[in-house]
RNA sequence: GGAUCGGUAGUUCAGUUGGUUAGAAUGCCGCCCUGUCACGGCGGAGGUCGCGGGUUCGAGUCCCGUCCGGUCCGCCA
């Protein structure tokens, strides 16, 4: 036996018990006759203390930092103890250890604050996971896994395993491919989500499936998104939206409250697709603070439903060119930041100038706390004017109104940024206060510019809001003018899809599925896929729908970005065991990595390598 | 594909206007130390300044190229 206890159990009322530990030197602290070691393991450290009848053997034997060390000895209570470990009133006065295996010494420091940078850490990735900062993170992933299957089990869903070996179909993200040796010049393609199975599974009567599953898609890599992720996927028979919403709202509170002991009571809101672009410029807003976006000229040929709300825009014609000639102007009013100075100003601007934001400038009204007005644009807005930006923004004396005005999307991307920027400095995004969202009613296409044609903006199995099915089958998807695709009654057909977010952060999203063969195909047909492709990428699904396909919906959520968010990371990396880097490369591993000729020749494949 | 920041000791970093032998902390090695727990004290070793080229009397520092890493845009749900 190579341990009786752990290095996390033993208290002060073991004392005198005689016990062996094994796990890894984390310390060796040396007094001339005595020597201290704390022994870690998955459950915690424990120090052992080795007499002077040890120092012969400690001289020719010394146990180093990662040493895999065993030793045997007696709990006692500590002289000095330490509060601030909860083996801390004990340790063991060893009587006999034995060297399991050596380490060389670690590239870095095994510690909660460790010296090591994240290229180093991945690289030695299983060094990094002893570390009690990863491994948190490791648990806090099992436990919500676990909450998520409970809760899941408790409400008849059945955990099914769907093939990861399945076919391309090359819409939306990019498919990691394998090819195939038995089928010389065939690829298999690696799953982007079990979606057209889940589908399969309701035809059949599973009416109630998930699986907590590995997606694979071959796009650029972020802070929070690899190429291989997780997904706690969901697919439900004989429901509507109201039914999968309510459900769904019960998982995420279970797993508020089993992995953050939080009672998540109130009811999720709910929010419009539009209004949420209206409000907070993006489709995934942080509702956890005010500061809504003020449309001070709003472009004509988007939010038809609110032109009319908003009839007049304060802007008027001011004489400001910037303004008159925008597409757009949109405006935020800061809480209690009147006050600021020229540098701060500055600054702001230059932030909204980088690359990534893209606005040409920064227009500022500060709202002072006697009533008046001081602006940027003095020169072309008179006091009155400014009043009734300021009206029109509800902003406070004290506030200071940040003004961008271009081209819509770009506009209100810079915007939605903006705010969530100035939430930010101002404390509002708080890392310890969570605000669920529905997000509802998105469109069911969006317009690709570059192929002059719609694309599924969930995806093509999403089923449109039943009154709008027939403004979907009597028109035809061909679009004429592309600058007015707007226009184009596609472009006012609204999904039965729904988003779930957390604090500004896209954490699920499903839609009710089509399940008619003549529906779905009509789908297929306003993303440009003609007959014969249709049944080349999707047959098999066309033909289940033949066979009494019942009604049915579902939902994924992102199980690395929600164990992120729960865990206060910006970074999903940190929630997996072995990451990919930015490049999607495994540097521990060092892959993707050329294989033999010899493999290649089997596989009847010919490298043709341009550089 | 693009923008941007970075690459100097095992590690994390500093390095002034281009100027002597490139520093600190930590880790590592040795010696001392019976109550430490970020132990302490003394001493020591440790560098292709990512790589290649250029400017210069002289380059860690300036220029060009390239590789690697981080963040973001495009892309992706």
């Amino acid at each position: 036996m190579y341990r009786t206890h752990t290095c996390g159990e033993l208290k002060i009322g073991d004392v005198s018990k005689n016990v062996t530990l094994a796990g890894w030197v984390q310390t060796v602290r040396k007094f001339g006759s005595i020597t201290f070691v704390d022994l870690r393991d998955r459950y915690g450290i424990t120090q052992l203390l080795f007499g002077e009848d040890l120092n012969k053997q400690l001289e020719e034997n010394p146990p180093g930092r990662e040493f895999v060390l065993q030793v045997t000895g007696a709990v006692s209570e500590r002289s000095n103890k330490n509060p601030n470990m909860v083996t801390g009133e004990i340790e063991i006065a060893v009587t006999s250890y034995k060297i399991l295996n050596k380490s060389i010494v670690p590239p870095f420091t095994i510690q909660d604050d460790t010296d090591g940078g994240d290229d180093l850490r991945m690289k030695y990735r299983f060094l990094d996971l002893r570390r009690n900062a990863v491994k948190k993170n490791i648990e806090l992933r099992y436990l919500l896994n676990r909450a998520a299957r409970n809760y899941l089990f408790q409400q008849g869903f059945m955990d099914i395993e769907t093939p990861f070996l399945v076919k391309s179909t090359p819409e939306g993200a990019r498919d990691f491919v394998v090819p195939s040796r038995m089928n010389p010049g065939q690829f298999y393609a690696l799953p982007q989500s079990p979606q057209t199975f889940k589908q399969l599974l309701m035809v059949s009567g599973y009416d109630r499936y998930y699986q907590i599953v590995k997606c694979f898609r071959d796009e650029d890599l972020r802070a929070d998104r690899q190429p291989e992720f997780t997904q706690i996927d969901c697919e439900m028979a004989f429901v509507e939206q109201e039914d999968i919403l309510t459900m769904f709202e019960g998982l995420i509170k279970y797993i508020f409250k089993e992995v953050k002991n939080i009672d998540y009571t109130e009811a999720i809101e709910r929010m419009s697709w539009e209004d949420a672009m209206w409000n907070f410029g993006n489709d995934k807003p942080d509702i956890r603070f005010g500061m809504k976006i003020c449309n001070l000229k709003i472009p004509s040929h988007t939010f038809a439903t609110k032109q009319k709300d908003v009839p007049n825009t304060p802007l008027g014609d001011g004489g400001f060119k910037v303004f008159d000639e925008a597409e757009t102007v949109l405006a935020i009013a800061v809480p209690g930041s009147s006050e600021y100075t020229r540098k701060q100003t500055d600054e702001l601007t230059e932030w909204v100038k980088r690359p990534q934001i893209g606005m040409k400038g920064l227009v500022f009204i500060k709202c002072n706390t006697d009533g008046t007005y001081k602006s940027s644009v003095d020169k072309f807005y008179s006091e009155e004017k400014l009043k009734a930006i300021a009206d029109a923004s509800a902003a406070q004396a004290g506030d200071l109104i940040l003004i961008v005005a271009g081209a819509e999307e770009r506009t209100r991307k810079a915007i939605s940024e903006l705010r969530l920027e100035m939430g930010k400095r101002l404390g509002y995004r708080k890392d310890d206060e969570y605000k669920l969202l529905w997000v509802l009613d998105f469109p069911l296409f969006e317009y690709a510019e570059d192929e002059n044609r719609w694309v599924a903006r969930h995806h093509p199995f999403t089923s449109p809001k039943p009154d709008q099915i027939e403004t979907m089958i009597n028109n035809n998807p061909v679009i004429e003018n592309a600058a007015e695709y707007l226009k184009h009654p596609y472009a006012g057909i609204k999904a039965n899809a729904y988003d779930m977010v957390l604090n500004g952060n896209e954490i699920g999203g499903g839609s009710i599925r089509i399940y008619q063969r003549e529906l779905q195909e009509k789908m297929f047909a306003a993303l440009g896929m003609d007959a014969a492709e249709q049944q080349h990428k999707f047959g098999f699904l066309l033909g289940a729908f033949e066979y009494g396909a019942p009604p049915h919906g579902g939902i994924a959520f992102g199980f690395d970005r929600l164990c992120a968010i729960l865990g206060g990371s910006e970074s999903i990396r940190d929630f997996i065991a072995f990451p990919k880097n930015n490049s999607g490369r495994d540097v521990m591993l060092d892959a993707p990595a050329s294989i033999d000729d010899k493999q290649l020749k089997e596989l009847e494949i010919k490298l043709n390598l341009s550089s």
